[in-house]
DNA sequence: CATAGAACTTATAACGTTACAAATATTAGA
DNA sequence: TCTAATATTTGTAACGTTATAAGTTCTATG
């Protein structure tokens, strides 16, 4: 009677391969698979190929968790995602950008939440509390951020999108807002405009000062007045800014052009001038900014001034990954410049 | 000359403190805190109070990769969330609803994105093939769906947002989409519309079916004709929706009422019906789907059906927990009622 | 006072990996 | 052919935790 072999092409594969296993499968010691795994030049290369194909072969997956408690290193980088960035993909794109780097060098991608209105500390402090990452990238950065100040002094690599005023230095990202708001003035007038508004985000996170910069440069210089709404910022509701545009559309200086560093604030404004009789391209018009083109799009008098996300996440991710490598290197600082020929729709696919 | 003590407050605080620590401050075994940390009711009252109490002076926190190692338990949820599902914070409503669900059941949750293009299948062998998470929730779930199959398969609980037409039983929650087009079309008939038009998701969705019931129940029942354009779905962007608009409001028997299932849509649409001279609330009307009720406030022609994502969020989360205590247990099926007194803002913080 | 049982504590091993030091095999040179 | 150097492999221990089984101490009872 032949004898009957256990099924092989089981998919309730028996139990997990491990090195051990490999090194069974091999005769090896399991110290010589691991260093083969990990391609140690010190282990003949011949030895390092057959290790790999049978590893290859089998399945073999490494325990995360075994090389964590062993190397103390998570090979996780976490991203910290703020709701109020999660209009029309700007997670997705910085997500998207970010694991686009990280691909092929082993480090994971951990999406973290940033509850709304929840304290910015308490995901940095959880995650380095828990070892729940390597590396952190996070944004709406500040001044005097709090969380700079946190990982630095524990000497936890981070990147942060947008920069700070700090006596010292570390690895960030950080878009031209200064330009973008100068820009826009002159874009603005340029259409005979001349009662330019702008939408600044609260006036704790830096790219406020940036804005606010930008912004005067162009007013003064041009002799024009500013106009900045009080009690209303980039963070506001939606129905808020529609209830404010709505009733200062109709006094006799409402402005006649708006700078909207974000889309929801364009939707808002242009609702409410629209309630108020006003339209677009004729009582008013606006510069927004955006990481893609939609609004524009399906809009003609939209000007949109491109904040490319995609590549911010990219660049979050190399900065962060050589500050991890050499801990003691330079802090790795990028402005991006804003796009007005922004990059196609392809190069926003995975 | 008195002795100068080290500084306590040091941030660079010697070693991170294990069990072993707080084992040699109280003279017990290792095993004993690891048991009186747990709670366990052979370890004496008295015992475990004093451990967790010098665990809470040094600030104890478990090694979870150590903890996984040995268990094999993650004790992670990984939610995986869609480029599609990002507008105006559907992703953070949930993410807050499963979060809320999670805390205090030591739990971690883990955002994993889904690429934009990427196939559905790629996170859900990662998650599984690495060990990332104890349980997975997912969305835009197909009538037979690989992920579904996929996980049954391999005994990997789950909770999927949306139904499957699988013969087999699996957790979900679900919303009435069913009944959201029914009442949709008896809305805008209400206001007067006749040729009463739907945007659908691509048809390999399950909740293409429940919409597209719903809506041809309706459009039957009383007696219209039904408009579902081709080529057009709520995954379309938002550009290419324009343009279908902008062309069919100018035919002679252009749609007078839209369902939205989808914010976008319906922007792209007014917009659309805008360029060909169209207003909304007097050439159209339009019933929206929506996780908030951001677009009706600021626009008092959107007719907002409410579709609470927080409590998606919640009932995902605890189907999940159900799922995984009692892998035997009956599965949980919860289906949403689309909610026209929506519930206020407040609702929605964390 | 002995003893069974309850109440509580502990030693041992293991999860899968890798750093380190040590051992063995191979090769080149004399 | 022997030796020294080099190339390659291996054994041991450890990361922090917990399951198991085995201990110890205490208490109540005859």
């Amino acid at each position: 009677m032949p004898i009957r072999k256990p099924p092989i092409s089981s998919t309730h594969a028996a139990t997990k391969p491990t090195q051990k296993t490999i090194a069974e499968m091999t005769g090896l010691a399991v110290t010589t698979v691991s260093r083969a795994l990990q391609g140690d030049e010190k282990i003949a290369q011949a030895t390092r190929r057959r290790v790999r194909k049978i590893a290859e072969e089998i399945g073999y997956v490494p325990d995360r968790a075994a090389q964590r408690l062993r190397t103390g290193k998570t090979k996780v980088i976490s991203l910290i995602l703020d709701p109020h960035n999660e209009i029309l993909g700007f997670g997705n794109s910085l997500i998207t950008g970010v694991a686009h780097t990280l691909a092929g060098t082993g480090y994971h991608l951990n999406v973290t939440p940033q509850f709304l209105g929840g304290d910015p500390m308490e995901p940095v402090e959880y995650i380095v509390r828990n070892q729940l990452a390597d590396g952190i990238i996070f944004s709406r950065t500040r001044p005097f951020d709090e969380r700079v100040r946190f990982l630095r002094e524990r000497s936890f690599p981070f990147t942060s999108h947008g920069r700070t005023e700090f006596g010292y230095q570390h690895a960030f990202v950080d878009y031209d807002n200064e330009k973008f708001a100068y820009e826009s003035v002159l874009r603005l007038m340029q259409k005979g405009r001349r009662r330019i508004c702008i939408i600044l985000p609260p006036d704790h996170f830096t790219f406020y000062q940036h804005l606010n910069y930008g912004y005067m440069r162009a007013i003064r210089q041009e002799g024009l007045q500013s106009h900045i709404p009080e009690g209303i910022s980039l963070d506001s509701g939606m129905p808020e800014v529609f209830e404010w545009a709505r009733t200062i559309a109709e006094t006799t200086d409402a402005p006649d052009g708006f700078i909207c560093p974000g889309e929801t604030s364009f939707l808002a404004i242009a609702n409410g001038y629209r309630q108020a009789g006003k339209e677009r391209g004729v009582d008013f018009d606006a510069v927004v900014k955006s990481s893609s083109q939609t609004l524009s799009q399906i809009d003609p008098h939209i000007d949109n001034i491109g904040e490319d996300i995609r590549q911010a996440g990219i660049l979050l991710g190399t900065n962060l990954l050589k500050t991890m490598q050499q801990p003691d290197g330079p802090f790795e600082q990028t402005i991006q410049d804003p796009d007005i020929s922004f990059p196609s729709l392809d190069s926003f696919q995975n």
